[in-house]
DNA sequence: TTAGGGTTAG
């Protein structure tokens, strides 16, 4: 609420001081109005219940209201009540008084004042404030190097480190987590040695806050050895010197360290479960995480998850697709009030779009605050759209989201190229991204220029696509021509596949699929004596074959199927279920697409290899054990075979079904015979 | 003062 305090317009003018006015644009009102409560300077005395309990704030602020003119004494400790955002405004209104009478800030005003703006996060006014006092006490170094590491420009903060060590300043318990911690972010492991070396020589290596700081540094740093040195001579240790040291470790992906560390932990907190629930989820460990965060729950203790550990679950469900896991925790936290936090709400978007929902991640997108839809949230939904193939919507929030004042970022341009490349915008996606630099300041990077290749190949412009690559101002790596091999093998382009194919057999050895992709054209064209060559390539390099598998959630638990498995207890029902299901299709005009199958065998086998894929076992097991109208959500861990594709395409028609299909790249969406990538993947 | 974090192409 905006409450009056005083008008400054009945005092006595002077004159303003232009430098610090026009340096720091603080509001020429007259007017002091505050963001705040009247209960922030006028609280509720507890000894009385008639007069109102002054707060020192509002003695402070009293000489403004009874327009005694203020001398400079007067200013210093008011700035020293003012800080944290929600007095910004206040105090720049107090610092637009003092100005405007022309008072000059002394050392100890000015330190205040510098305080006052770095805490509120307005690193400008308090860079510029600071950059004219002469001898900056330690103090106001801390504060500085504080503000600058909190509010994210690591690399002023160790900037401000160097200039107060070389002033003369050894540093303290204080200046060292801080600048540490832009160590950590700006991954300057040269510097954090310099600071450890330091901590050293004066005794606060072992500090707890100092000890923690390096141990997140070294971790952050790749360090995890020094991390774990420092970490064992470490006499007290803080719960967050633990939690940093699980983090490392979970990073590393040492997750039974981690585990073992977990498991050890004095007192854990929130901080720890979290650290290893979101280290489940970033290591694919779904289970895990899921299993860790229903314990959590049960236990009875005052670990209660905070927006931090909602956020970092829900990628678990992503990743499975568990909707029904997703939506449970979606309920969790809105019992919990935790449902309206921005970062969450972008969780759920993310979830639910991984999951398959579109409808429900647009609905929390929907409910997202227009004021609170930051950057991330933006680019969640352009992502989840593009992902969808939806790339007229992708477009149209792209749009959106420029036409509410977010300027967008290069994870926006991978999510609007992509959009425009699944759904066939080729012109429109293009046009995009030449505007990346000249309009939108955003350098295009490698994964554009991907985006590019994949849109111009799905297009069939193999040579604009083969000039992209040749003119792009980096060396085209895997992704790029991962690509162009995928629009090969689209279009029947054997040559252009074999270009690409050879330069993924250098880049990424290891990776069985573009051998097997490779392969598979050839297969097509019938050339078995290439096809022989490549599996020989494939055994003598000692490369194992990615096994394809596809699962389904059914009454909130994931079924997994590999290819011609049987090992499920419904097996028999489900093979069964498939032969009818195959003469079904066929009598509905389904011809097998045989080319797909890698082997040099029958007709009749090959027919049979199709119809054991594991996406068709994971769609029998749905359609066996689901009611009509169920929508049936399939996940699978490569990209949908061909054959799998048409007859999906049946299936929703035969038995009036919706499926959605998410493979490695996208999603499909089956309704009534046809699908939502119009064919076009 | 330190620890856990949502969005990224083929």
């Amino acid at each position: 609420m905006h409450q009056r305090l005083c008008s400054t317009a009945a005092l006595p003018k002077s004159k303003p001081n232009p430098v610090l006015l026009s340096a720091l644009n603080p509001s020429r009102s007259f007017t002091i109005e505050a963001d705040v409560s009247p209960e922030d300077y006028v609280g509720s005395n507890p000894s009385s219940k008639s007069s109102p309990y002054r707060t020192p704030l509002w003695n402070l602020l009293h000489p403004l209201l009874k327009h005694e003119p203020p001398d400079l004494s007067f200013y210093a400790p008011l700035f020293q009540h003012l800080t944290g955002r929600n007095f910004l405004r206040i105090g720049r209104q107090v610092h637009s008084h003092m100005a405007i009478r022309g008072w000059e800030p002394n050392g100890f005003t000015a330190a205040k004042m510098v305080a006052m703006y770095a805490s509120s996060g307005d690193l400008d006014a308090a860079g510029v404030l600071f950059g004219r006092i002469q001898n900056p006490s330690l103090i106001l170094y801390n504060s500085m190097i504080r503000a600058y590491s909190k509010y994210g420009c690591h690399q002023k903060s160790v900037e401000l480190y160097l200039r107060m060590h070389s002033s003369g300043f050894q540093g303290d318990n204080f200046t060292f987590p801080f600048v540490l911690r832009s160590c950590a972010d700006l991954l300057n492991l040269l510097i954090g040695k310099c600071v450890h070396g330091l901590s050293l020589r004066i005794g606060l290596e072992l500090d707890t806050y100092v000890g923690t700081s390096l141990i997140d540094m070294y971790v952050k740093c790749g360090e995890i050895g020094n991390a774990r040195k420092l970490f064992d001579i470490m006499d007290v240790r803080d719960v967050s010197s633990w939690n940093a040291l699980i983090a490392g470790y979970m990073r590393d992906g040492e997750i039974r360290v981690a585990e073992d560390l977990f498991a050890r932990i004095p007192c854990s907190n929130i901080v720890s479960w979290t650290a290893m629930i979101s280290g489940y989820t970033q290591n694919g460990l779904v289970e895990q995480a899921l299993t860790l965060f229903d314990e959590m729950l049960k236990y009875d203790s005052d670990v209660k998850p905070n927006w931090v550990t909602i956020m970092s679950v829900l990628p678990a469900c992503a990743h499975s697709a568990a909707l029904e896991r997703g939506r449970k925790i979606h309920d969790y936290a809105a019992s919990i009030g935790m449902d309206s936090n921005p970062s969450v709400c972008t969780a759920l978007i993310a979830m639910y779009a991984k999951c398959g929902s579109l409808v429900d991640a647009r609905c929390c997108f929907d409910q997202l605050l227009p004021t609170h839809r930051n950057l991330v949230a933006w680019n969640t939904m352009v992502t989840a759209y593009a992902s969808h193939g939806r790339g007229t919507e992708a477009v149209a929030t792209f749009e959106e989201m420029i036409e509410a004042g977010v300027r967008p970022d290069t994870v926006t341009f991978t999510g609007l190229l992509s959009g425009c490349s699944h759904s066939g915008l080729v012109e429109m996606g293009l046009k995009y991204f030449n505007n990346m630099k000249p309009v939108f300041s955003v350098e295009p990077r490698v994964e554009h220029y991907g985006c590019i290749v994949d849109l111009l190949g799905r297009a069939g412009r193999f040579v604009e696509a083969k000039k992209m690559i040749d003119e792009m101002p980096m060396e085209a790596g895997a992704s790029i021509w991962g690509a162009l091999l995928a629009a090969s093998k689209m279009h029947k382009n054997l040559d252009t596949a074999d270009i690409a194919a050879r330069k993924l057999f250098v880049l990424e050895p290891e990776n069985s699929g573009n051998y097997i992709l490779l392969s598979n054209m050839y297969a097509e064209a019938g050339m078995w004596g290439e096809v022989d060559d490549l599996r020989a390539a494939i055994q003598g390099r000692g490369i194992r074959k990615n096994p394809g598998c596809s699962w389904i959630e059914v009454n909130g638990k994931v079924h997994l199927f590999l290819g011609e498995d049987r090992s499920h207890t419904e097996s028999k029902e489900i093979y069964l279920f498939l032969e009818a299901l195959a003469e079904r299709m066929k009598a509905a005009g389904y011809v097998p697409d045989t080319t797909v199958v890698l082997h040099d065998v029958s007709e009749e086998e090959k027919e049979r290899n199709l119809t054991t894929h594991s996406e068709k076992l994971a769609v029998a097991f749905g359609l066996l054990n689901t009611n009509p109208g169920v929508v049936l959500r399939i996940t699978k861990n490569l990209r949908i075979c061909g054959d799998c594709h048409t007859a999906f395409k049946f299936i929703s028609k035969i038995y009036e079904r919706v499926m959605v299909v998410r493979d490695l790249n996208r999603f499909h969406q089956f309704e009534k015979g046809t699908c939502s990538c119009g064919d076009y993947w």
